[in-house]
DNA sequence: CTGAAAGCGCTTACAG
DNA sequence: CTGAAAGCGCTTACAG
């Protein structure tokens, strides 16, 4: 009944309808079967004549899959999850985790990699790791990135429930099924401390909070590194733990300013941070970066927008996305790769106008 | 075969296979129907204590419905479309749309907010709209937000051939089935335009290229009556005709610091523009805000972190997102209502350090 | 209060 | 080269 009067609306109006295959079929007078073979490439079974029919058939009346049918029957959507984790608390303060720019640098570049290659995006933010497997289940994903790394044992747990191929950054845990994309974190640290030691810095703080987080300690490591390589003493008091925001910053650098140490030069761990050490030496009555020299950590847009400039180290996020996306589907399509190896990006110094040479 | 598998998979281990509602009814001693109604909530039709026994299963085995499935019997997805439009060059040039902290903001409140009511979102960046389309019969969405304004010839088709609701934001077109936020354009550049005013100045300029946009014009509109309104003469030499681009703001800039005009203020489009024209105006000699004063609009993060921090108009993005997604989804739930109407996000002016006092 | 059965729109062995 | 039929996991009239 409905399908008599649907077909009267398309000699009327051709896109008011939603066309199914069988419609198709009926149109061109070939089964269902050969329809969806044609529609997926199968060609090696259809004649060229029926083919060119059914194409012609499809154009005009802009047929599209109903991927919901075709995932069903396939066991597979193309859909990629992709996850960022929210901590219950910013969940209730509204805080959008969007703002941040390595976030939104991700998830961007991800949803072009995955459209590019056919593959659908499903985002959602979780706070319990368990959400993400409701995600796998309710969609049966293809696949999935965890934008944020998650501790070990969330994901072992999520690694043994889900049973399709999960991508995620700088984690320190490995599993068969899992891709995991590193950044050269200990190298970024080395090179914003070299590049000072290169400028004639020699009384060189740190700042931020790093114990208890990975990434922040191999960035710590680097820093230390860096200063034993070139025979300068490591001093405590040149470590200011404070976090690596834009208040931890100020806080950070009107106590630099305040303390009337040598300190000529400040290397941290986020551009935000150092912005804020500019600031707040500001505050505290330095110029910079006549009096403070400073680099930040990220690259963000942002660094073009300040005064001085600033000096950064970029982690390359777009790369970081692209390849573990690229990773990931490799995975999905054969999933004898063994690209479970944790894959190191490399990192890089972006020069502007916050250091200066003390030669 | 399998099935029988599985079931002893399931004694061993019950998180590796993904129950079935059969599965859960015939463990339940009842059949799928029954099991179906629990979960949907139409408990009126099924005794307490069956309520409570399949409630009971399904929370031990852990079972997550299979929302292809349901989407097909359904004609209901629970997707919404969120959707970016990306010119066919930028997408070559592999320009992420997401580094625009408008449309990060956007899609990190619409996520949240259709998460918190049962919705998932699928994310799509496209240059032409006709994809927009697949996408809607691919999934069978049941809305759509549109995070940047397309034509109102795009629209237009794009209404009549999707037979779900739609959001949007800022256009000038109208139809029964669409939702449309916009902000009030013209009360930003009044606001802004009227703040200088009150603080003595009248040789305000105003830059952005706004002929032929829509929202710009609007804005340019609201700083020529705020001139009006306080008897100030409008002088077309006034008005710097770049794109409200960093770029832009740092030709506008020199432009104005090179004529040694009168001007002491200037207003303009976007911060990223109005941090362009203070490094402009500085390179052109001008010190920033004692020789010209200046305004940005949208209220990033950004505006906090520049020297001097600047006074911006706020649109409130995140409530745009909020209210859009709000109507959206009553309009998915009692099509009857009629909230297709514009509303109207007010605006407001958020003070920083980049105007000075001429009194 | 509950069940048997048809149907949503696809795909995929299995036959011919 | 093509078809008839079963099945993916749900929901929903229709009966009882």
């Amino acid at each position: 009944m409905y399908k008599l009067y649907s077909k009267k609306i398309i000699i009327l109006n051709r896109m008011e309808f939603n066309m199914t295959l069988k419609d198709i079929a009926e149109m061109a007078g070939v089964s269902t079967m050969t329809v969806s073979n044609v529609i997926n490439g199968k060609t090696s079974r259809v004649s060229q004549k029926t083919r060119d029919k059914i194409n012609s058939i499809i154009e005009e009346y802009n047929y599209v899959p109903n991927m919901n049918a075709r995932s069903l029957s396939n066991n597979s959507s193309h859909i990629i999850g992709v996850v960022t984790f929210l901590e219950e608390k910013e969940y209730a303060s509204g805080y959008n985790y969007f703002e941040n720019p390595y976030v939104s640098t991700m998830i961007g570049t991800i949803e072009t990699e995955l459209h590019k290659n056919g593959y659908f995006t499903m985002l959602q933010s979780v706070s319990r790791s368990s959400d993400i497997l409701s995600l796998v289940k309710n969609w049966n994903v293809d696949g999935m990135i965890l934008v944020f790394p998650t501790s070990a044992q969330n994901l072992e747990k999520l690694m043994d429930a889900a049973n399709c191929p999960i991508a995620t950054f700088d984690s320190n845990y490995s599993h068969p099924n899992l891709i995991n994309v590193i950044s050269d974190d200990e190298k970024g640290l080395y090179l914003s401390t070299k590049y000072m030691i290169n400028h004639g810095h020699t009384e060189i703080a740190f700042v931020a909070d790093y114990e208890g987080n990975i990434v922040l300690t191999k960035r710590f490591n680097g820093y230390k590194k860096a200063l034993e390589d070139s025979h300068i003493p490591f001093r405590p008091e040149y470590i200011f733990s404070y976090p690596p925001s834009y208040e931890g910053g100020i806080e950070a650098g009107r106590a630099i300013a305040g303390s009337k140490s040598p300190i000529t030069a400040v290397v941290t761990t986020a551009d935000i941070c150092a912005i804020g050490i500019m600031e707040g030496a500001r505050l505290g009555g330095y110029r910079v970066p006549i009096d403070l020299s400073v680099i930040g950590y990220d690259n963000l847009n942002l660094c073009q927008y300040t005064v001085p400039k600033l000096t950064s180290v970029s982690q390359n996020v777009p790369k970081k996305a692209r390849l573990a996306t690229e990773l990931l589907l490799k995975k999905i399509h054969d999933n004898e790769s063994d690209s479970n190896l944790g894959e190191i990006i490399d990192v890089e110094i972006v020069d502007r106008q916050s250091v200066i040479s003390l030669y």
